[in-house]
RNA sequence: GGGAGCAUAGCUCAGCUGGGAGAGCACCUGCCUUACAAGCAGGGGGUCACUGGUUCGAGCCCAGUUGUUCCCACCA
């Protein structure tokens, strides 16, 4: 593009749309095995297929995009799969939703045509996300994109099912679950939510049999006592032991059940004694299997009293709360009640509270995978960033249970199970088995299916080609970099993990990071309830997924959440306009060829930004590394800002505007050298508007993305601290000229007094200082007699400027101007005089501080010196 | 009950292994200085939550207190 066409303003909009194809038509995304390469691999965490991007999506996939992007140019084989997840339960439950508006249901669509509407909806919305992603500029290897429910996960899923199987570590069997009433299936424990709810607590008396007053207990939850099959009392209780071995009679029901003793009951929680429901609460379904007692259980899958409920039949579970309450009060069995704040569990889709119900399901035993997966994390051969996001990890795998996998769901891998039609026997097996022992040959599939974490938690390694040995899986396992949400560790990041060490022997991750959510202005979960949700699509739109990345890389905390706002992306875009500005200018100065640097040719500034930016690349390249990108971020952005822009451009005018053309070449060099280089180090957060720029500067040759990451170059220390002194001085006659509302364009003649050993430094940057410190004159004194009359002063190090700034100087005004300063001066000389007076200090600090204190000493003398002397002869 | 994070300018947050408190926004002053007013130059503003300790030296390390956010477990 010719730099005449570069606009004034910035507009992503139509360069966004126009590259991201490009990238995609030149392959630069796709990742093959190659020995001559490292590889670096990342999976994505595959989004929902019910998903719309929002602000966690952006933060997640900036990250790995800004990681994998700064690979690919470091020169390794990089790799990002990128895919999206079935989401067995979520997506049910919507299109559960969409049949109930259209008039029908899943019951009366049946398995076959529920499931066909199911992949339409997969291949009608799966695609959504996937466009989102891409509008962010997610450098994915598109042409390796799974679904958690594709073939070959399927096979991953069967292999690993029936492995698990036949070591024994997957059996069926009656355990308490955790029940959801509205979708109608089992839950693991993951999947529940807590939440504090007001509720009471409902004491009711259980009559002896004998006739006698019988017992109290306390409940929470009336309606189970349905169910109740004991009493239990602690053994050591001395007022129950009297009904220990007998009877009471179960209220209602008008059942006879057992006064228990167990441990488990505390004396002094409620009135010590426990009703026992083995069917409706896991603690009473042990307590039930250590007395031997009987399991009813009094609700059906809906949450509706079943027909062990006695009269209560047909009444949903809070109806019949309520007419049990009403019933026991007319019994006068209910003692009383108390406020009680309880935590209820939630399902973690619909919100309903759920049931625990004894329930016969697939279970995944989790000990004895768990171990080598804590080891790895113990031993460091896992690393998690930041380290103590390690602790959510240990304290959920050190108190793991087993896993309930199987679910009452028809979208989602069915489990593996086949029944023989004539004998009734159960055969895991990869395939529908042909033949039965029992010479049967016709086979029904267990109807449940599979939790969605069983499929996604084999996903670094399924879709590198598990449980084929391919070369992909051989090249790019195990992956690098897990990046994720701290949400989804239990459910995803722990259970990957353990599957990883069981199916490849391997870990999946090198590192797993860790990142908070995003949350709104107020610090508030973003949700639709709420409506504080931000649209990071709608944001995209307004100001550029440049912008949107750069606000999100610069706001991460490593393992905090982040409070974002739309100023945020504001401020990003107005960065990125920034920077096209400046490469405006430099391509307004820039003809069709840029020469290569000449060292030689060299000027002190061109030296201090060069040294600068070598300083930059260290430090963003060790940021990236340690996936610090907020810092890496903010690194660019202040050498772009700050010292590229506001310095070097500003130190080229002068001359690009001479007539030294050698010196004008050179500038031209560094101009386009050191701003390609920047816009590499700035490409992983804002990959589009660095690719436009990188493309139309004459030097560069094809794709930012696939250029090589800067490396580190010559750094010139005392150039830097030269330039540093000069722009200091610059700053302070800027600073005076303020002070005395003297405006810009009023240019004033300046004078400089320099030492005998800065004295060059000055000179050399005349041209610098007459431009940035608005002179309209430049010259250097030797004496001080040479000093002009009516002048102000200021003092820097190692030279004195001076500027007569005729009527706005007030002599009176002035001398006390420098009184003022000189007191300054003489408090910091009075506090270093202290400080290095101390021999404690100078005994006990490094030499290094003790040196730097002195340094400052001598400079604040010096410096004192020259504004008293100055003082003195204008008081003459 | 167990555990973790956070507390720094009016707001949002940086601050690396301890060595004179920073940025952006907001505010004030002056500038359309031909890359950029989505900008430039300058400025004001902080008892680094509190208390104690370690140290020559603490925003940073240690102990405790307060406030706040979150995670886990769970008592019927």
């Amino acid at each position: 593009m010719c730099a005449k066409e570069l606009s004034k303003v910035y507009d992503p909009t139509e360069v966004e749309q126009r590259l991201y194809e490009q990238w995609e038509r030149s392959g630069y995304f796709k990742a093959e095995p190659d020995e001559s390469k490292t590889p670096y691999t990342i999976v994505i965490p595959p989004p929902n297929i019910t998903g719309q991007l929002h602000m966690g999506h952006a933060l997640d996939n900036m990250m790995q995009d800004a990681i994998i992007r700064t690979k690919r140019m470091q020169g390794f084989a990089a790799l990002w799969v990128p895919g999206t997840d079935h989401a067995s339960i979520a997506t049910e439950v919507k299109i559960v939703d969409k049949l109930r508006e259209e008039g029908t249901s899943k019951e009366e669509l049946g398995r076959e045509k529920f499931l066909e509407r199911a992949w339409q909806w997969k291949d009608e919305y799966g695609s959504t996300i996937v466009n989102q992603l891409k509008k962010l500029g997610s450098s994915c290897d598109w042409s390796r994109e799974r679904f958690t429910m594709d073939e070959g996960c399927n096979r991953a899923v069967n292999e690993f099912f029936v492995t698990l199987f036949d070591k024994g570590l997957i059996y069926r069997g009656d355990r308490i679950i955790n029940w959801c009433p509205d979708c109608e299936t089992a839950l693991s424990d993951a999947e529940v939510e807590y939440e504090e709810h007001a509720s009471h607590f409902w004491y009711v008396r259980y009559p002896a049999q004998d006739g006698g007053e019988g017992i109290v207990v306390a409940t929470t939850r009336p309606e189970t006592m349905l169910g109740d099959t004991a009493v239990a009392v602690n053994p050591n209780d001395k007022k129950y032991s009297h009904l220990i071995g007998k009877n009471v009679i179960l209220p209602l029901m008008d059942r006879a059940i057992p006064v228990i003793a167990d441990d488990y009951v505390d004396q002094e929680f409620g009135t010590g004694a426990v009703k026992i429901t083995p069917a409706h609460d896991p603690n009473d379904f042990e307590v039930g299997e250590r007395h031997d007692l009987p399991v009813i259980r009094v609700m059906d899958d809906r949450g509706v009293i079943n027909n062990f409920g006695g009269k209560y039949e047909g009444l949903d579970r809070y109806d019949a709360r309520k007419q049990i309450i009403v019933d026991l009060e007319e019994l006068d069995l209910l003692v009383k009640i108390e406020d009680h704040d309880h935590n209820v569990g939630q399902c973690y889709r619909c919100n309903t509270v759920v049931e625990p119900i004894v329930s016969k399901q697939w279970f995944v035993s989790m000990k004895g995978l768990a171990q080598p997966a804590i080891d790895a994390v113990r031993s460091g051969d896992i690393k998690f960033v930041p380290q103590r996001s390690e602790n959510i990890y240990f304290n959920w795998m050190d108190n793991i249970k087993d896993w309930c996998v199987s679910r009452q769901l028809w979208w989602g891998h069915r489990i593996p199970a086949y029944y023989c039609e004539s004998c009734g026997k159960m055969i895991v097996s990869r395939q529908m088995p042909t033949e039965c022992p029992c010479g049967g040959t016709a086979f029904t599939q267990d109807e449940d299916v599979l939790d969605t974490w069983f499929s996604s938690g084999l996903w670094p390694f399924s879709i590198l080609g598990w449980p084929e040995k391919t070369a992909d899986l051989e090249y790019f396992y195990p992956t690098n970099v897990l990046i994720t949400g701290y949400d989804i560790i239990f459910f995803w990041v722990a259970r990957m993990i353990m599957s990883g060490f069981e199916c490849m022997g391997e870990k999946p991750f090198e590192y797993a990071y860790i990142h908070g959510l995003v949350r709104d202005d107020q610090g508030r979960k973003m949700s639709k309830s709420l409506g504080n949700g931000i649209d990071p699509l709608e944001l995209i739109e307004q100001y550029g997924a440049d912008a949107l990345r750069f606000s999100l890389a610069s706001g991460v905390r490593v393992g905090g959440d982040m409070r974002f706002s739309s100023e945020r992306v504001l401020n990003a875009r107005n960065f990125a306009n920034k920077i096209w500005n400046a490469a405006r200018f430099v391509l307004m100065n820039t003809g069709d060829t840029v020469e290569p640097i000449d060292e030689t040719k060299l000027d002190i500034a061109d030296k201090w930004i060069l040294s600068r930016l070598s300083e930059t690349v260290t430090q963003v390249t060790d940021f990236i590394e340690k996936f610090e990108l907020n810092m890496a971020a903010s690194k660019v952005h202040d050498f772009l800002w700050n010292e590229y822009c506001d310095w070097y451009i500003e130190m080229a005018k002068p001359r690009l505007l001479g007539d030294d053309d050698s010196a004008k070449a050179t500038t031209v060099s560094v101009l386009n050298y050191v701003l390609a280089d920047t816009l590499k180090l700035l490409h992983p957060f804002m990959p589009f508007i660095t690719e436009e720029i990188y493309m139309s500067l004459p030097h560069t040759e094809g794709s930012i993305m696939v250029s090589d990451w800067p490396l580190s170059g010559n750094v010139y220390t005392i150039e830097e601290k030269a330039m540093q002194n000069v722009m200091k001085m610059i700053h302070a006659i800027r600073n005076i000229r303020a002070e005395m509302n003297v405006p810009a364009n009023k240019k004033a003649a300046i004078s400089i007094l320099a030492s005998p050993e800065a004295k060059a430094d000055y000179e050399m940057c005349a041209k610098y200082i007459m431009r940035l410190a608005f002179g309209s004159s430049i010259n250097y004194i030797s004496n001080k007699s040479d000093i002009p009359d009516n002048a102000v002063a200021v003092v820097g190090i190692g030279a004195e400027a001076f500027m007569p700034l005729g009527e706005l100087i007030d002599i009176s005004k002035e001398i006390e101007r420098l009184a003022q300063e000189a007191a300054n001066l003489q408090n910091e000389i009075k506090r270093a005089n202290g400080k290095l007076s101390n021999t404690s200090f100078t005994d006990k600090a490094p030499e290094k501080v003790v040196q730097m204190e002195r340094d400052k000493l001598t400079e604040y003398e010096t410096k004192l010196e020259a504004v008293l002397q100055r003082r003195d002869s204008l008081n003459k």
